[in-house]
DNA sequence: TGCGCAGTTGACTTTTACGTAAATCAGCGA
DNA sequence: TCGCTGATTTACGTAAAAGTCAACTGCGCA
């Protein structure tokens, strides 16, 4: 496992640009350390830049993913704040539910597509 | 089944302002039928406006969920245009996967937070 | 017939998530 | 020491997806 990683070698790795990744420092959602001024990105930074990607791509909000990556550090000690925590976890787990929900049905009606252009297919190759 | 809808009717349906789904109809997704200049929104219409809202929830952009729709909407018969459209189904498709992928991944994490607040919570019950 | 309410249009504004450009800096190989 | 390469900071720009506001219209009804 290597140590440190530079902003570009993450910009290639996961195909974004570093004003991208900079963005995301300033939103305080990975906080690389620093070599002078260069940022040196941990893989713990590494993961979370997976972690952020990910998020976005489930069209969840800079703010949302924020709240998603609280959810991943372990709370402070306290009951209150890990029952807190356990909430939130919950209400994650509900909206992840509906976009798999929201997947399962659009993928139902590709098949129906699908199916119908295989049928317009089948069509044209008998009249042919 | 009703004939049509209001714009309210369908605003307090899904949650949505007029403006938006006026936005909508602008940008072509709709295309409600009018008396004199009122909307009047048929079935029809109320099902794409589901459609847009559960692209919208996976995060699909305007521009992309027209994509999903013209795929929803039965071809021109001509075989070259079948095909072409069988194959955007399966771009489709293997968005959506990646998705299902990005939404388990997430499930796993959510689950092993759940499992290190409850185990928390056990040491705060022993150590009472 | 006058009022209020629901609907429409058009223009301007806002928020989010970056893009882009300019100026600056730090290391390093010739 | 020069110049290049890669990184940083600051600031302004922008596209998408609506929000907001103002002015207007038509209709049911008291």
């Amino acid at each position: 496992m290597r140590e440190t990683y530079t902003i570009t070698e993450l910009t290639k790795e996961f195909g974004v640009s570093t004003r991208t990744i900079r963005f995301y420092e300033d939103e305080g959602l990975i906080k690389p350390i620093r070599r002078g001024r260069t940022r040196l990105f941990r893989p713990s930074d590494r993961v979370l830049l997976r972690q952020i990607l990910r998020g976005k791509r489930l069209g969840f909000s800079i703010a949302e993913i924020k709240e998603i990556i609280e959810v991943y550090k372990a709370p402070s000690g306290e009951e209150g704040q890990i029952n807190l925590m356990l909430a939130r976890i919950n209400e994650k787990r509900d909206e992840l539910e509906q976009k798999r929900q929201d997947i399962e049905d659009t993928m139902r009606e590709m098949d129906e597509a699908e199916e119908s252009c295989l049928g317009r297919l089948a069509e044209l190759g008998v009249s042919q």
